[in-house]
DNA sequence: GAATAGGGTTGCGTTTTAAAACCAGATTCA
DNA sequence: TGAATCTGGTTTTAAAACGCAACCCTATTC
């Protein structure tokens, strides 16, 4: 069968994941906030067959994550760029970084280190914050139950 | 051909991702974050297959982001738990579902409303942050260049 | 003693993925 | 001008991964 697609899940994590949740589409992201805009590089940066790019890239500006501009005065040469929706998957890149080097930290291999630019200092680890931004673990929040609209056997399906 | 693997990338983004970045394993963590513990639980609340449930509970216990433990005398009931490391993936999820939320929203239905238990009041939106607490953007913040101990021809492979 | 629940595993068919070959338009090189 | 090259793709083929249903084995409950 297919594979499971969360389209039109009533989790909003699920829906993120339907379009990012995959093993290259944050990495194509990341690429591009490095600067990454053209079809080749992110081949050769990422290592990635070309026919899965070709796919990502579409999925990705099909989401609106990514918006496709040709360039070049005669087309045959395009750029992907980040949209606005696309630049603020920012902080969720950052805490997969942070996670990572936190829990599995490569070995022989200083972090990258991320710095403010205006002041040079690094940026902070990121947290759940609470209103008055104090850092909140999973215990510290909870969901406030809402009145669902849809019967009472679907509640539990986040 | 095989899935390629990010296990020894010197990216921890992508390394990140080969532990939690397919389409079920951030989900079996949210749903672990919510409260669910018990094999059946999971497979009713998302769906799963039970042969993807089962390979993801174990790379994840593998990975050490859950905890399989026995419970109930006589062994034939266990739970899978959260670690540190795995409650850890909060930040993440939250910011996920921000974004989802704010780019994806489900029609006709109120997002999750995630609140500070102590204050009742709600959590604020994840961002990246300067030392001194100020919002950073993409733009706002810069990759402090590192003297690669591997050469020149690996180094822009993040 | 039979039925049920929990946590899996096994087969099987479908979908994705990876790799490499091939393509076509535009540009550069000789 | 004509050949080689660059760019962004598509096609082909084989290996995994996925989804489903059926089966299994160990408790526990009726």
């Amino acid at each position: 069968m297919a594979r499971k697609r969360f389209d039109d899940s009533n989790c909003s994590v699920a829906r993120a994941l339907n379009e990012v949740g995959d093993w290259w589409s944050l990495l194509v992201v990341l690429h591009a906030m490095y600067g990454t805009r053209r079809f080749v590089d992110f081949q050769k940066e990422l290592g990635i067959a070309r026919n899965i790019l070709c796919d990502r890239l579409a999925r990705l500006v099909d989401n609106e994550v990514l918006k496709k501009v040709e360039v070049g005065e005669h087309g045959s040469r395009c750029e992907y760029r980040l949209t606005e929706k696309g630049r603020d998957l920012f902080p969720i890149v950052v805490a997969l970084r942070q996670w990572g080097d936190k829990w599995n930290p490569a070995p022989e291999q200083t972090p990258l280190d991320l710095r403010d630019r205006e002041s040079g200092e690094p940026i902070q680890p990121i947290t759940v914050q609470s209103a008055d931004g104090r850092p909140l673990s999973v215990r510290d929040v909870l969901v406030k139950e809402l009145v669902p609209k849809v019967d009472s056997a679907k509640k539990k399906a986040v």
